[in-house]
This record gives C-alpha cells, sequence and structure tokens, in this order.
DNA sequence: TGGTGGGTTGAAAACGTTTTCAAGAACGTT
DNA sequence: AACGTTCTTGAAAACGTTTTCAACCCACCA
C-alpha cells in the first residue's frame, strides 16, 4: 500500500533531526522538565520544523488509554439528546477526550451492536441513552469489557450502574398540581410509548397527583411521543376535559392544534400543558405552559460522573436524579364558576 | 497500571488456547479461507470461548487504517447539521466505518484545532461543514497530512477540494420571484451573518430577482441566523414592506413574532418567507412559506464522494450543487390593488 | 526417483509510540 | 582519592496486531 511511506514524520525523523534519541523526543513531548534545556530546545525546533504530530494509535496501543469515550443515543437528530451530549463534552473535552457519537435509531438491536463496535474501538468510557425498555444482552456485553459506563437520561432499571437522570414523576406531578390549584376539574392525560422509563415515570406523576387531590374525572390515551399522537389522540376525544396533559411539549402542541380545528380556544375552552420546553415552545402560539428540563445540565453531570470513574475516584452517588421547573407561559387559565359553565356548555355542543 | 493485564484476552491467548500460532488465529479472521477447515474450527471455537475481539488500536497501527471518519461542524445542538451528518453516517455506516462528530460553536480556532486533533487520532478522511467565512490555516493544516476530506453545506472557496452543497442562489431567487409574481412590491431582506458562504450565496439570489423583475423598493439588513435577530432587525424597520424575506427560517419565524407584536397580521398585511424548512416550521402559526434543501440527501452524497476518495476511485465532480424546492405554507398572500392600499395606510400609522 | 508447485503453517519483522533499565556524567561528601 | 547521589541520556522491550518470508508437507509429473 505504501501507505504511510509519505507520512512518515514520525517521532524518529524528529530524533534524526534533532541529533537526539527517540526517548528523548518522546521526553520533550510527555516531560519536558527531564531533559537538559539544550535538548529541549533542539528537539522542539526539530518538532516545529517537521509540523510533527505524536501518532494518537501507536501511544494508545503502548498506554492503554485512548482518551476516547462514546455516546450511545436512541436518535442522533434529536436536539434534546445532543444538548445532553454537549453537556458531557463540555466537561470532558478539558480533560482531553474525543467523542464518538452513535446513534441507534431506537433499536435495540443496534444498540448492542454499536456497544461491542465502540468495545473493540477501546474506548474507556460510554455514556449511554436507552433506546428501549429492556435490553437483555447488555449487562453481558458490559460485564468483563473494563469499561466505564453510565446511563443518561434513559437506564435499564435492573442493570445497577451511575444513572443521571430527571425527575419526570415530580415534574408532572407539580405541573398537574398546579392545574388542579387553578380549578381545573377534568382531565385527559396524552401518554407517548408506554414501554419507555419517561412516559411510565410522567404517567406515574399524573396519577399521584388526581389521587392526592380526589380527582376522578380523568382519561388516560396512549399513543407516541409526536406532535400527530397528539393530535389525532384530540381529535377522536367524545368529551373535551377542561385541561389536556400532553406527555412531552410535540404532544402538547398537537393537541392544540387540534383542539383549534375543532373550535376550541386555548387557554379559554380549554388549558394544555406539555413536558420539556423544547426549543420551539417558547415561540408556538399561544406560548405553551410546560416543564423545563435540565438537559445541559444532565449532560454535564454525567461526564461528570464518568470523569470520576475514569480517574478512578469513588462516585459517592451512583445515581443523580435532577428537578424540574414549571415554565408558565399561555396555555393555562384560572378556572371559576363562569368558566366552567362555558365548558360545560361546549361539552353539549361536542 | 496493569490496566490491560485483566483485559488479556488478546490474539496471543487465543491461539495458546486452540493450539496454533498467532499467524493463524490472524489468518481465521482475516482470510479464513486460507486456512484448513480443522484449524479453522478450533480456532474458532476458542474465539468463541474467550468471547475474543480484536483490538482495533494494534490492527489501525499496523494497517494504517482505522476505519474511522470524522465530522466537524459548526454546532452539534442544530438537528439541520445532524441531519446531514446521519445521511453521510447512513451511506459510511454500511462499509464498516466508525465516526467521530465534532462541534466548533461556530469558532474557526476550534476548527483548525478539532482538524489537528483528529489528524493525529489518525481518521482516513473528514467531512467538514466551515464555521467561518475563511480560515487561513485550514489548507495548511490539510496539505500534507494525505487525509481525504469534503466540505458539506458550506466550503472555503479558496480551497480547492470536493464540496457537496446546495443551491442556495437559485433556491432565494425562486422564492423572491414567486412573491414578485404574486404582486408583491416592496421588500426587507433580512440577512444571516455576513461573512458565511450561505448568507451570501442567497442574498445574491434576493439581488437576481429584484434586478430581473426590475424592483427597486427593498432594503437589505444584516444580522445573524436567529430568531431574535429577526425578531429585533424587524422592531427597528421605519417602514413596513409588503414582504419580508428571512435568510433562514428562524429570522422568518422572530419577524413575524415582531410584526404581530407591531400590530400587523401575517399574511394579511405583511408577507413572511424563510430558507430552510426546519422541522418546527411546518407547525408554527401560520404555517411559514419556506424553501427546503436536501438536507439528508447531502450529506449521504457526501459520504458517497468521501467513499470514492477514501476507496482511491476517481471522483467525477468535484462539486455536487443540489436542488432546492419551494414550500408552499400560509405566510403568503396575492396582493392586489386594495391590499396595496391597505399596507399603504398602516406605513403612515408607523 | 527427483524435481516442481501449490497449499498450510509458524517465526519474526514491522507499525510508532512509551517506559524500563542501565550507563555515564557531574557533583558533593567523606 | 574513593564513593555515593542525582541528573541526563540512549538502547531495547513492550503494546497487539498484520504480513512477509521461509519451511514443510503432499501430490503430481517427467
Amino acid at each position: 500500500m505504501a501507505k504511510q511511506r509519505n507520512n512518515s514524520i514520525n517521532i524518529k525523523s524528529v530524533a534524526q533531526l534533532a541529533g537526539v534519541s527517540i526517548s528523548t523526543v518522546s521526553r520533550v513531548i510527555n516531560s519536558p522538565e527531564s531533559v537538559s534545556e539544550e535538548l529541549r530546545e533542539r528537539v522542539r525546533k526539530a518538532i516545529e520544523e517537521l509540523g510533527y504530530r505524536p501518532n494518537q494509535i501507536a501511544r494508545s496501543l503502548r498506554t492503554g488509554s485512548t482518551k476516547v469515550v462514546g455516546f450511545i443515543i436512541p436518535d442522533i437528530t434529536n436536539p434534546a439528546f445532543l444538548l445532553m451530549v454537549k453537556g458531557a463534552e463540555d466537561y470532558l473535552k478539558r480533560k482531553g477526550y474525543m467523542f464518538i457519537v452513535c446513534g441507534t435509531d431506537h433499536n435495540i438491536e443496534e444498540e448492542t451492536k454499536l456497544l461491542k463496535t465502540l468495545l473493540s474501538q477501546s474506548v474507556e468510557g460510554i455514556i449511554v441513552t436507552c433506546s428501549g425498555g429492556r435490553n437483555s444482552s447488555f449487562a453481558k456485553t458490559i460485564q468483563d469489557s473494563g469499561v466505564k459506563l453510565v446511563f443518561m437520561d434513559r437506564r435499564y432499571e435492573d442493570i445497577d450502574l451511575p444513572y443521571v437522570g430527571v425527575d419526570n414523576t415530580a415534574g408532572m406531578e407539580k405541573i398537574t398540581d398546579l392545574l388542579v390549584q387553578t380549578g381545573h376539574r377534568s382531565f385527559v392525560y396524552l401518554s407517548g410509548e408506554r414501554n419507555t422509563s419517561s412516559a411510565k415515570e410522567r404517567l406515574r406523576g399524573f396519577m399521584k397527583s388526581m389521587k392526592k387531590h380526589g380527582v376522578k374525572d380523568y382519561q388516560v390515551l396512549y399513543g407516541r411521543f409526536t406532535f400527530e399522537s397528539g393530535y389525532e389522540l384530540t381529535k377522536k376525544l367524545k368529551k373535551i376535559p377542561e385541561a389536556v396533559v400532553g406527555g412531552n411539549d410535540l404532544v402538547a402542541l398537537g393537541a392544540i392544534e387540534a383542539l383549534n380545528e375543532m373550535g376550541y380556544h386555548v387557554p379559554d375552552d380549554v388549558s394544555v400543558v406539555g413536558f420539556d420546553d423544547m426549543f420551539y415552545s417558547k415561540y408556538s402560539k399561544p406560548g405553551l405552559t410546560t416543564v423545563r428540563q435540565p438537559i445541559y445540565e444532565m449532560g454535564y453531570i454525567a461526564g461528570k460522573v464518568l470523569w470520576q470513574l475514569l480517574s478512578g475516584k469513588n462516585v459517592r452517588k451512583r445515581v443523580t436524579i435532577l428537578q424540574t421547573d414549571i415554565v408558565l407561559r399561555e396555555t393555562v387559565k384560572e378556572r371559576n364558576a363562569s368558566d366552567r359553565r362555558l365548558t360545560e356548555k361546549v361539552e353539549v355542543v361536542s
């Protein structure tokens, strides 16, 4: 192949030009203080002159440390996941790491395949946002590889590895509480994919609030985490409630679109809330009241935890759960008697 | 460190267990047909038993081929860039490549730094979406590295390397033509960062259309490619035109927001168009009329071109320019005499 | 029977580093 | 003057592969 013939500015050529041994060159690079000033300067000049850069591959082989960490996320196109990745990168970058980012397209088989590929690429650590509800071969693959791993945002609950996530349950409970406290009496909950941990946790939060306040007039509908799903489920509604709770912002936005088409005004006739506070939600008309997750922070912390693992420190908290905030915008309206009469009238119409 | 002591399931252990030489094991892995059936089976069983996976680092060092390609994009959080990356990945994945994705945060210094890092990581190819208008050290860094590189979506025009992009000029010209043809007579163009190739090309398309139709009543304002920029520039407008042309969708959406606040209705008072057809644009109210770019395809083709480069084939087309489509939604309204009177009246008000 | 040739195999070199080890120099102490 | 110490340096081993080379075996042919 003669592939590296041309590219042969290696440590040897530097040593030759500087008139020293390769050991000395290596030392100048890795621990400059241990070599005399004269040689150090000569070597530095030679490096400069040749434009030499150490071959990381060779270095990795020798030291066993690649300084690269991998990410496995369900969808490489979803800005939310990427914002987490960025958080982790921002932390780990300063520690000198490089990054491989892989998307599974929500496919569990792809997930285990990527895991194996990353392992043979000798990454030192992996941050995973799980693609499915369960992945049986996951634990086995990790087990004896010696790689450090942390779950971010979504985890496999039967695998005992560090996890950084968000309190979906408490977040959803909080925003549902808000609806109850502002006088809403009837609810529809539009869930996303029922086998994901986030869908399950959020629904749990909604149910807790219902139970806590003794609300009986609610209905739970299952769909997907998409605009279209919210739209379709809402269109099929026989009875319009005072409040619609979306499993995420997309679902909520879809619901609003459907409600508008059906002749209802948000929030005058119906209140709607979402979950995520995605980029667009603040620009929607009316602005969506929703739950903000500290997405970037979650990634940042996951990066920090991974680094602790990598540098052999004890990780004090193997599980970190971040709290959410409620973002008040314009899709929730305080209900009182006269309002309630209005929606009741509307119900008769529909 | 004793780091790899535990992890020492290497080719040697397999050879030992199977009772053959390491050469034979290597051959079983890389060219099974060249070793006798008996040994082949024995080796395979040993591999299975030990759960052996070849060390890619060592393999890379020896062969000089890492089978990884790098991406450098301005913003790792922008779905549009990621969709391109996905396109390229989908093509190259099947050829057995791995991926390193880096974001520069629109910073040219970071860009060259990443370039160097990727090179020392011995990636075989790089796909770059340029961060700035010019990067002087770029060419020099690439030059003697022997790495294969292709520009995607944005390029440095003074560097002669393969490029896959979109016909920004024609796209913007087309949608401006549409505005003229639907009776619009006065225009404001809100540009993004003036030093990027996309901003320049799109503005050129707008100007071509103005010239072609002999329109004199237009104004060009420079800002950034963000929602806020569109909002602020619009707020400062002294005279509201019949049509606002955004440098991209975000800018257009910001303009609409500002117009609404200023008491103008889109599209009844003013038409607005964008460029990109990003995910949110179809959900905005009213739906944004814009220019769709074949983003995924662009990445896919960039991946294909890079692969041709990598496998030593001649690349027939060093420059590939893809065409755009116009997406008609609700932000453009046909103008006639009575409409024109309306906007004139409004102008007096402002 | 001796030579030719193809098919299988193992020993050893090579990839470009880091790191261990020992040698030598310089210096201070007895 | 002999002896430690410390500092600086180079030779060589090691990391885990792939690949070259030569050796061997066996069959075939003259």
